[in-house]
DNA sequence: GTAAGCTGGCACCTCGACGA
DNA sequence: TCGTCGAGGTGCCAGCTTAC
């Protein structure tokens, strides 16, 4: 199996031969189909990120595609390359670059307002993310990407909707391709992004109705200090935010699996039998760690992370709350700050309600019955 | 008035998924 | 295995707009 930068870089040196040669059949373009979907399922799976995924790849349908593209999708929020927000791999037309990209479908927009309403509102969309969108690393940039020739015309809005739907990018060059670790790397920094965005997210299951929240320009966010509510496009939810933040999430429950294990070091048995349920055996059970007591009694440990203060509040869900409440005996909640920097831990048992006090973060509205 | 550019509609192509 | 259908993409063409 080809890694990530084989793949990259074969696309970018055959890609123009091929477009010569006959579009069935063609070798590079049986490759670009499968590959990439084979290889970033691998490494999904083996970093560990826990969200529902799909992968495609195409370099058209039928002809050869100008812009060939790959794409990560969250499932929850987008299931084709035409719409909603996903991770993808944009490909220039001259194939002197390619950028990694947290890209919008274009074909929503222009099915929606037409080819030049549908570039000023997908413009506008991605203009809303660059400021509302934490860039959490210096690698990418929010400047637009040049995928197409300016001075070319063409049959197809497709490569300029590309390049307006494009929220933040990093841009690999033909000549100089970063090696395939720093390409990974780069690619969960994407994920995390994708994630913090879908917290953000009017609604997971409607794109259309986020977009047309944006769109609107007047939303209703932040609780005013005098209960007032205020109209502005900026979300501060610290708590989503940490719930989304995926890569923050799984360090934290990676280092107190470390410290349960340092815990349990005058008992092997034990401490080979502490795991990471979150990751095997997904989020269902309430807590992310399995541990143990000295007496070799079970620990069921909640990971809380931020990478800020203890003082920051985090994201905890009703299930979470009552799950605490009714594993009393069992249940730790540990809290895990400053992360990227000295992480630090704190540790609560039993039920929550002694330590912490709940405000509620959402409501869920039901129709008034006439 | 005319030519060039832009846009939307439509036709057509191939691929993959799915069901009989 | 075969037929059907939806997805994703491009080319052609007519109609409208704009610049000279």
């Amino acid at each position: 199996m080809d890694d990530l930068k084989t793949i990259i870089s074969k696309t970018l040196n055959q890609y123009q031969n091929a477009k010569q040669t006959s579009f069935k059949n063609n070798r590079l373009a049986n490759y670009f189909r499968t590959e990439p979907k084979r290889y970033i399922e691998s490494y999904i799976k083996r970093t560990g990120f826990h969200f529902n995924y799909d992968i495609k790849s195409s370099v058209g349908n039928g002809r050869w595609a100008i812009i060939p593209w790959i794409v990560l999708f969250d499932t929850d929020i987008s299931t084709s390359a035409t719409e909603g927000i996903d991770i993808a791999y944009l490909f220039a037309e001259d194939m002197s670059k390619v950028y990694l990209s947290l890209a919008q479908g274009w074909t929503y927009y222009h099915n929606e307002f037409g080819t030049k309403i549908g570039q000023t509102k997908i413009k506008a969309v991605s203009n809303y993310w660059r400021k509302n969108l934490k860039l959490t690393s210096n690698t990418f940039n929010t400047k637009e990407i040049h995928l197409i020739n300016p001075l070319k015309r063409y049959r197809t809005s497709l490569p300029r909707g590309y390049e307006l739907g494009n929220i933040m990018s990093v841009e690999y060059n033909a000549n100089n391709l970063p090696d395939n670790q720093k390409m990974e790397d780069d690619l969960a920094l994407m994920i995390q992004s994708l994630e913090e965005l879908k917290s953000k997210l009017i609604n997971t299951k409607d794109i259309d109705l986020s977009n047309k929240y944006i769109l609107s320009k007047s939303v209703i966010t932040n609780k005013h200090k005098n209960n007032e509510y205020k109209k502005t496009p900026t979300k501060c939810d610290y708590d989503q935010q940490s719930k989304s933040n995926k890569i923050t999430g799984l360090k934290g429950e990676r280092y107190v699996v470390e410290y349960e294990k340092s815990q349990l070091q005058g008992n092997k048995k034990l401490q080979s039998k502490v795991e990471q349920v979150s990751v095997t055996q997904g989020d269902g059970l309430g807590y992310d760690i399995l541990s143990f007591n000295p007496d070799g009694s079970e620990k069921h440990i909640e990971v809380k992370t931020t990478t800020d203060s203890e003082n920051i509040p985090f994201y905890i869900s009703q299930n979470e709350r009552q799950y605490a409440k009714e594993d009393n005996s069992s249940y730790w909640l540990y809290r895990v700050y400053d992360i990227n920097r000295e992480a630090k831990l704190e540790k609560y048992h039993g039920n929550l309600e002694q330590y912490f006090s709940f405000e509620p973060t959402d409501y869920l509205a039901l129709k008034k019955e006439n």
